[in-house]
DNA sequence: TAACTATATTACTTTATAGTTATATTTATA
DNA sequence: TATAAATATAACTATAAAGTAATATAGTTA
């Protein structure tokens, strides 16, 4: 199969979605929501960090399709409604295992001996 | 397979190879880079972008494994040392398309009738 | 209706980073 | 050795984005 030019319209859309697992309150809250849906005051309290701050990252999700939302009283439910964003962490995850296995064993040996 | 604990530190390890990927000019060289090892000045060809920048953007590269360099006389001859770029990449773009897709067809039927 | 609660939004500050210009470094060659 | 070429680095500017505090909004209940 022929790679196929991307054009920067399209690296732009691939970089935004990059750009969106870049930041660790993100990926916690993720994280969270991937092991059951959850309401804004749950994940406030699952990653330590302030009300507003959640919320913005959450819009930004739901924005890009990652999440979804419902309203159920005066609560927000998020889940995760894009799969993909665990196999693209795992993928990740496991290629930095391997890496730091890697430079580990480039270490062999003592300093000294 | 229950889901484990993410640390902090992992957290971050992840996000921030993410954000090595969250930029269309690094996407941009790794996709050219794809195609064929390089020297940095085709790569500023390739990307329509300074030489200093992508310097920079490939030291980013190197430093993170993602990349690999040797030197060939006066060139730096750079190559891709990670295919799970590439895996990662196919993955976000497939995710997009059917996204799109999905978007295209909320909208079905026209405004007027 | 008034007070309360959960969430969203706005405005602001701080930090990170992409890009650029100028310069340094390294290697080749006249 | 002097010059040139390719790449790297440093200093700087401009922009984007994360976090926060204050406020607005929407829904609930007394």
């Amino acid at each position: 199969m022929e790679k196929e030019e991307l054009s920067e319209a399209a690296l732009e859309m691939i970089a935004n979605r990059f750009r969106l697992l870049s930041d660790p309150t993100r990926l916690k809250i993720l994280h969270t929501l991937g092991a059951a849906e959850m309401n804004v005051g749950e994940l406030v309290a699952a990653t330590n960090s302030g009300q507003a701050n959640v919320s913005k990252h959450l819009a930004a999700l739901l924005e890009a399709g990652i999440v979804a939302r419902r309203k159920e009283g005066l609560n927000a439910i998020y889940r995760v409604s894009d799969e993909t964003i665990f196999e693209l962490c795992e993928t990740v995850c496991a290629r930095l295992k391997t890496q730091m296995e890697n430079r580990k064993n480039a270490l062999a040996g003592n300093f000294f001996g």
